[in-house]
DNA sequence: AATTCTATTTAGAATGATTCTCATTCCTTA
DNA sequence: TAAGGAATGAGAATCATTCTAAATAGAATT
């Protein structure tokens, strides 16, 4: 198993490797962001930190969410407008976006076929990176 | 060749279709997207547009955006948090968002490929719509 | 043609997510 | 134990977009 002091130790090495410090806000943020990985909103994120610390500000959840996205932990997830949403999933992956629900899943998206999304561009794109939404109805899985 | 009154009736066409009135600001804004496919926002919109309708308010440019887009004339796309951006090509298509210059470019999608990407989604997901966005550098074409 | 009935347009206010400012606090290092 | 920079936090500001409500226009009916 994972211990809490692994992820943080995880987290730590990442934050130093980008010259960053390791901050009990942005341990209880990552620590969030992986035990419900539903995607949260800063706002979600927000609401689910102020128990364990109720003195944090909005400004520092963005931050700290900003610094995570910075450091490779996290991905920004973004729905037409919508605010942005967060995840710790950082195997290749497309998202799904049920449209009655509001619910966001992870797809797992094979190397085969991400190789050929990218083969569809012209010799002068040079992509950095590729993001697949697909939304409509997800029924309740069986 | 296709007239201006052409694409005037295709969208007089549409519009009735959905039981809404073809008027100067729809037309002007219509003709507008289809002159410069760039993707221009909102605000862009509005600036071309001004010359030929100095009259016309922001609040306008947002609605007709908005109408022509459940209409199906048009596609609204989004990069991040950016301003929404609208495109006029109905070909199944891919964008490439250049980072360094901000350009958005239309990356033609075979229909056997957006086939294999729908066909990753397990089964009780039912997709209306997939999009999919590549960011990266563009090198000027040969 | 005049009247009625709404769709549409418009200016300006409001909204909401995010970013910015800057004072305060916290670490790290000398 | 100072100093200096990093990080946090409260509140203001930003910006794209949406909302509100009044004015206009246009189709349909008398
Ligand atoms: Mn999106
Ligand atoms: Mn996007
Ligand atoms: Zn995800
Ligand atoms: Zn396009």
């Amino acid at each position: 198993m994972v211990s809490n002091t692994d992820l943080s130790d995880a987290l730590a090495q990442r934050l130093s490797d980008s010259g960053l410090r390791s901050t009990p806000q942005r341990e209880v943020i990552y620590n969030v962001l992986l035990t419900k990985r539903d995607h949260p909103t800063a706002e979600d994120v927000f609401a689910r930190v102020k128990p364990e610390m109720p003195m944090i500000s909005i400004a520092t959840v963005y931050n700290c969410l900003e610094t995570l996205v910075q450091c490779n932990l996290v991905r920004a997830v973004n729905f037409e407008r919508g605010p942005t949403r967060y995840c710790p999933n950082l195997h290749p992956h497309a998202h799904f976006h049920d449209e009655q629900t509001g619910a966001t899943h992870d797809i797992d998206l094979p190397d085969s076929l991400l190789g050929q999304v990218k083969s569809i561009l012209p010799p002068n794109f040079d992509a950095s990176s590729v993001e697949i939404i697909f939304r409509g109805k997800a029924r309740p899985a069986a």
